[in-house]
DNA sequence: GTTAGCACTCATTGACTGAGAGTGCTAACA
DNA sequence: TGTTAGCACTCTCAGTCAATGAGTGCTAAC
């Protein structure tokens, strides 16, 4: 990162031409880079420079007499060496603030990441998608049992991210809830602080092994692990997806049907958003990076939430690859930590 | 319904009209009838007829010397008496039946109306969506207090809907596991087949004089009387939103934005679906009967699910006034009762 | 190394056209 | 009196064409 390529007046330009873009969806000209920028060169001189950029790839023309726009490796370069980081504006700070205004109820996980989402997408004005924690990297907090009827029981499982399961299992045997009750106590000892991850068949042999609660026991606590290991572990929220018809570029319906029907499959998305978990903090993928044929000139922010250190799930943005990422970054940069913040005092 | 006040030549007609709009989404000329459909009748003829018909107001004119398509009130009319029903095709049926097989293990409620609504977008093509079950409808079954730390309690309220619900109680004394056993035991059998609507606080007083847990007590309860008050009760599932982008009223990106503006706000939604509550079972509103000016041209078709002859939510689909009523009307229903008679076995 | 000048390219726009579909009206017909 | 054929008229849509304007590459002069 930062490593320098180009001579300082190529990385002028180059610097010029995609914020120009960025702010008009236009093809810059020479031009109007000379008028529009002093930077003390005619035209003719800027054109050079562009035809040399384009030659070696940061610059392309959408059809000759045309102005240039970035290419990928245009705007790879310009995120990693030349853009300026933009501060939040007083407004912004004042909107998030009250978002995550600790006053607010402890509200339920859903609807707290159902508004972070919202958040995002009406400060970039782009679709914006947070993946829920994962389960795995939570531990144990508490385990409950509670008897439902006969043959059905409870399993009231918290973790400490503060998320909450239950899980109905079946079982054989009716438990009495003084049974269950002696049971939940001494799940909750034994696992507490153990991470879901590690709740393996190998610690439920050493349970079994331990505990004095009948054969019956045995079953249904291997009932529970297959349960909480189907449980449906991460969702997608999405917001503001129709931010994205402001985008001209999104303006011919085949383009725009395309990235719309990526942003209804959940399933695309958890891949997605599972690449930004990764790698701690931001990130920024561009174009083919992205690892999806589908989102074609499409780029992605994304930076991870994090409670004690542990990376639970990540913020995103999803928009063109003519996206405003100075201020893309700052947003989803910060809100991530405000979200991460929220969870920790939780 | 079916009052006639067309004579059978025009209800043909306004038939014939009806059923070409919907397939071809183009106006529908008098010689197109007479070709298509033998009728007898010259395109002069039917030329006048339609002339009559537009005057009464059952169809309009797009410009003069286009064809006619129906008005709202040509819409209402041909749902009210003309429409022939449809049936499911094997297809369809095979379809939905897999996805309700009660072989499927009882999933969460959350992916059981995510996948719902799926289906229902996946068999009209046009967006649809699921109301929530209400939770005031639903009554308690089982009422279980864990104790998390000296002063929080986690309440489990278990609805005979298969309802679960976690609430995080701050309390101001500490309360043994054992304590909370004993209330627990005692809310249960108190509560069990209250509906949660009539859970207010005449109850809720009546509660504290019978229990002898001490003026702490009272304070927890109360506690959990507003909580559960406050949790958020319906919810809107959505899917199928890029379907409309097949329809060709919404290729105008104006149109388009408008609808999908909706189908994002979780708010206006609840509103819809609020609406079609109101009454049993099937429901269609067409054009200015939704109350709501941004879907100008559009209909809802909505029916109600049960369980035990309560009504618990809604399920419907959204689409363009020229949708095919006969189809969505069936199925609509049909998943209706599915997810009914599902949610009753459970 | 920089710049002015010029010929050239390409997308966009607006005006115009003809084809096609459909209507309303009138007059003839059964 | 209801039905039909015929005809002039209207309106949309797709296509053509030329003008416009923004931008380029190249060459030659500074």
């Amino acid at each position: 990162m930062g490593r320098r390529e180009l001579d300082p007046r190529k990385e002028k330009i180059l610097q010029v031409v995609t914020d120009d873009y960025i702010e008009s969806a236009e093809p810059v000209g020479s031009r109007t880079i000379a008028r529009k920028h002093k930077l003390g060169l005619s035209p003719a001189t800027i054109r050079n420079e562009m035809a040399d950029l384009e030659e070696s790839g940061y610059l392309k023309q959408p059809h000759t007499s045309a102005g240039r726009i970035p290419s990928h490796r245009g705007y790879r370069y310009y995120v990693n060496t030349l853009m300026e980081q933009k501060q939040l504006t007083d407004d912004e700070l004042a909107f998030i603030k009250a978002e995550f205004d600790p006053k607010h109820k402890p509200a339920e996980f859903d609807s707290l990441l159902q508004r972070t989402t919202k958040i995002l997408a009406a400060l970039t004005k782009y679709p914006s998608l947070i993946l829920t924690p994962r389960l795995q990297e939570a531990h144990f907090r508490h385990i409950h049992l509670v008897s439902m009827d006969t043959n059905h029981i409870l399993g009231l499982v918290v973790m400490d991210t503060g998320f909450v399961e239950n899980i109905l299992l079946e079982t054989p045997v009716a438990y009495t809830q003084d049974d269950l009750n002696k049971i939940s106590t001494f799940l909750s000892s034994k696992l507490q602080g153990v991470s879901l991850m590690d709740f393996g068949t190998a610690i439920v042999n050493q349970l079994k092994t331990e505990a004095q609660f009948g054969e019956a026991f045995d079953d249904t606590l291997q009932l529970l692990l297959t349960a909480l290991g189907k449980k449906k572990q991460e969702r997608i929220y999405v917001d503001g997806t129709i931010n994205i018809l402001e985008q001209p570029e999104f303006k011919q319906v085949e383009k725009f049907k395309l990235l719309m029907g990526i942003l209804e499959e959940e399933g695309k998305l958890l891949n997605l958003m599972n690449q930004a978990l990764q790698k701690r903090g931001l990130n920024i993928c561009i174009g083919e990076e992205i690892n999806d044929d589908a989102v074609e000139d499409c780029s992605m922010v994304t930076a991870t939430y994090e409670v004690d250190g542990r990376i639970l799930g990540a913020v995103g943005v999803l928009g063109p690859t003519r996206m405003d990422y100075a201020h893309v970054v700052t947003v989803v940069d910060f809100v991530a930590k405000c979200l991460g913040g929220f969870l920790t005092e939780k």
